[in-house]
This record gives C-alpha cells, sequence and structure tokens, in this order.
DNA sequence: GTTGATTCTCACGTTACGTGATGTTTTATG
DNA sequence: CATAAAACATCACGTAACGTGAGAATCAAC
C-alpha cells in the first residue's frame, strides 16, 4: 500500500505547487526519493511532513525554523509556540495602531474641506507617535492629567483633530496678512482654546512649563516663513491678554 | 534660511539610516540636490517630503503607491484609505485566527501527556482550516446544528481538543493488537461518544450521513495499517451495537 | 601633506516562492 | 515503432525595502 506519487499527482493531493516542493528539496526541508532519471516521487511519509510545515508555516513560522522543529524530534514546541504567540500579539497591537491612525485619517478627508498635506500628515503623525508623545508630556504634566488626555472618548477625539486641522488650514490662509489683524487675532484665540481644551490647563500655565531639550522630530506643518509670522501673531496676542512671554521660545 | 543639510546630518535629524535615502533616491522617490562631486543635500523641502513617507509607510502603504500618492498631487487619499483600512481589517483577521491555533496548540501541549506530532498536527489542522469544516459540515447537516457546533465556549472546546487528543494517542498505542479486544473495544465507544458529543446526533445518524465527494485534504493522522485495524475495530464495535454499515465507508 | 571622517558606488543577502526559458523523459496515439 | 504531447528537470532572474560590507573618492582639520 506504499503508493508513491509523481510530484504532479502529489500537488493535486497537497494543494501546494510545484515550485513548492522543488524548493522545499531545494532547501532540504522535504526531499523526496529519485528515479533513476532523477524524477521526485513522494510517498505517505512525505505526505504527513508536508502537513506538519504547511500547518507550522500557517502558525506563523518560517520555514528555518520549521525545518529544526521537524528535524529535532525532542518537539520544545512549548517554548516556540509561547514564543510565537508573544511575536503575533505584538503583530496585532501594531496593525490595530495603524489601523486607529486610518480611522483618524479618514475621519479628516471625510470632510467637505480639503486639507492641506503636510497639516495632513503632521496629525496623522500626531496620532501615530501617540506614545512617544504621553512619554514625553509626563515630563511637564501629572500623571493622571496625561492619563485623562488619553483617555477621552474617541468621537470627541475626532472633534478636536477635525477643529484643529481647521485652524492651522485658516492660519496658512491668512499667513502673510497682518500678524495683530483681525482675522489672525481670532485665529489665534481659537488656537489658545483649543489648546487649553485639549491639554486641560491655561494658556499662561503651558508658555511657563519648562519644556526639556529634546529632539523627538516632531514635524511642523509650517514653513520657516510661516513659523516667523505666527511667532508674531502669538506675541501680539499674548501681550493683549497681558501675559508675560521669555524671549526665544518660538524656535 | 533655506538651509542644506549633508546627508550625515539629514539622517540625524530624521531618523532614517543613509542607506534608506540612498534607496529612496535610487526609486526616484526623494531625490536631493547633488554637489559637483555627486553627494547629497538635503533640504525643508525634502524634510517634509520625507515625513509624508514615513507616515503613509507607517500606515501600511508601499513605497511604490506613496510615490503615486506623493507625485500626483491631487491626493485621492480616501479610496486609498479605505482600501488600507480594508486590508488591514484582513490582516488583523488572519493573525487573531493565527492567535486561535497557537492556543489550542499551547493547550494541548500543555499537558504533562507528551502527544505525537501526527496527531498534534492533525488538531491544529483541523482548528486551521474551521471554516472550511464549516461549510462541509453544512452539507450533512442543518445550519443551527453546525452554527450551534461552532458556539460552544472556548474551554468545553478545549477539553474536548484534549479528550480527541488524549483518545487518538491511545488508539495509537492498542494498534496492532486485537480489534475485537477489551481495550481496543473500550476505545471505540469513548470514540463514537465524542463523536456525539461533539456533533450532537446519534452515531447510527452520523454513519448514514451520505458525505458529499471532496479532496479536501483533511490528513488523518493515522498510518495506512492503522487505517487497516481502525476499520477492524470499529466494525466489531458497530457490529455488536447492532447498526448496519456499508461496505468501503472507510477509505 | 597626511590623516581621519564622511560619502560615494557597486553588489550581494534577505523570504518563500512565481514565472519563464530551455532541455529531457515519460506517456499516449496512430 | 515513430512521433507528438505531457510531464518533469534544471537554471536563473524577479519580488520589497532595505542591511551589510568592500573598495574608492572626497572633505575637513592639523
Amino acid at each position: 500500500m506504499a503508493e508513491k506519487y509523481s510530484i504532479g499527482t502529489f500537488v493535486k493531493l497537497t494543494g501546494v505547487t510545484i515550485r513548492t516542493l522543488h524548493y522545499y528539496d531545494e532547501i532540504s526541508i522535504l526531499k523526496p526519493e529519485l528515479s533513476s532519471s532523477g524524477r521526485r516521487y513522494y510517498g505517505d511519509d512525505h505526505f504527513i511532513i508536508l502537513q506538519k510545515i504547511v500547518t507550522l508555516k500557517f502558525l506563523g513560522f518560517s520555514l528555518e525554523n520549521i525545518k529544526d522543529l521537524i528535524k529535532i524530534e525532542n518537539w520544545n514546541l512549548k517554548e516556540s509556540l509561547i514564543f510565537q504567540k508573544k511575536a503575533m500579539l505584538e503583530k496585532r497591537a501594531q496593525i490595530d495602531h495603524i489601523i486607529k491612525g486610518l480611522d483618524s485619517a479618514l475621519n479628516l478627508v471625510d470632510e467637505d474641506q480639503p486639507v492641506d498635506s503636510t497639516i495632513f500628515i503632521s496629525i496623522i503623525n500626531g496620532i501615530l507617535l501617540e506614545d512617544d508623545h504621553k512619554e514625553w508630556l509626563e515630563n511637564v504634566l501629572s500623571k493622571e492629567k496625561v492619563q485623562a488626555l488619553f483617555d477621552i472618548p474617541q468621537e470627541e477625539q475626532f472633534e478636536l483633530e477635525k477643529r484643529w486641522a481647521l485652524l492651522l488650514t485658516e492660519l496658512k490662509n491668512v499667513c502673510g496678512s497682518d500678524p495683530n489683524g483681525e482675522e489672525s487675532q481670532l485665529l489665534m484665540k481659537e488656537m489658545f482654546t483649543l489648546f487649553t481644551e485639549i491639554v486641560g490647563v491655561e494658556t499662561s500655565a503651558i508658555l511657563q512649563m519648562n519644556v526639556p531639550e529634546d529632539p523627538s522630530h516632531v514635524p511642523l506643518p509650517f514653513t520657516m516663513e510661516e513659523q516667523e509670522w505666527l511667532g508674531k501673531a502669538m506675541k501680539f496676542y499674548l501681550e493683549k491678554e497681558g501675559i508675560e512671554i521669555d524671549e526665544g521660545d518660538l524656535s
């Protein structure tokens, strides 16, 4: 009953491709018998091994790994399985993170208002680098405040992101006009309102936080000229509000 | 203010490697200015493009895709984002499936009893091919029964898998002894009990189901000889139970 | 002028095969 | 038995996004 199958019939039995069997032969993970003319013949034992291979592959193991797993009869499988599971859980967390980013991105582009690409990228970056931001924020705020910041519901988060994007867009539009003009100053007010709303502390407090020096590359969606203009507008606004400000805060 | 950075300083600003910038230059996704001697110099505009690239890469897009996305100023981003999200959701489902398989695998190897590798593979395969099985089962059972089958809680599922593995192991052990011996027949009884318990119908009913011809390669964890022996043992058992059986049911 | 740091261009390695191109063996048919 | 058609064989290159040297050229500093 020990039938031997040619490679053609074997692939029909197993569902893998001929090339795959060639490859497995090449890397010595599944070596068939050879006829005198060099043709490959597979039997039931090969069938079993192949099942092991595809199953373990399905579980996420690499062929290199599988090679060891089926060679070493002494399956120390448990360890491998645990390791594998940890890796998969990490992968899933990673994907969840990406999906979250995609959701926020979709939320932004969903509006009728087209969003400037630099703003878009800046905001999405902010979301994706959330964890870094969190760590960074804990330098200047209490842990509870930071936690509260990240515990706000998704909807609200979306809302804030949208307002932030809109504000940045409008800022970019008025850039170049009078920094002390009515429009500009209205936007400044909205900006600090948003700041306060997001961070949950007063404007004056924000400016007095001693920001630790760090080169974590949070990209600003503004050109040099725009940043300069922004600096002027903020200065006017803060002066009117009667808030002291050190020189050289706006890089 | 339009500073130009050498590649060395640029990588320190951005965090990517030199090789990456070389590569991006090569595939024309981020082309810096060149000095007369051929050295690369990057400016703020390159910085912005690079931010876009890394962000979109984070969102799961391929460089080929990104190339189009930043070239075509007309961002039809929304479509791409939706597509991307769908892909990611699929990926996550896939990973969830794998994790489920790993859990079952861990549950099996967790026992003191070592499990024969063919049995192990067979069972894990059954779990991983769950969906196929479901479809297959709907050919012979009612939809509700099938649904009920897959709705049983995880713990119970684990329990059944364990019993099944144990049974198969013991069967393999007595293989070769008298198919009508006491031990063999006890195992037969447990086997049909398990069948009944799992599928939820009587043994006689199982054997009368007309199984559709399909080459869905469900691998049995038995060698040819073992299968032959199994056939005999089953025949004895069913005869004692007074159940009719057609010839040629056991392939 | 000489060293040391920086940067350049090949060019191969990675994973698990897909996809031809081209040559040989087996099988089927007249 | 001759010949055509399948089946099967072995190269060998392509994939995605870089990592990792090797060896040569350029730059900044002493």
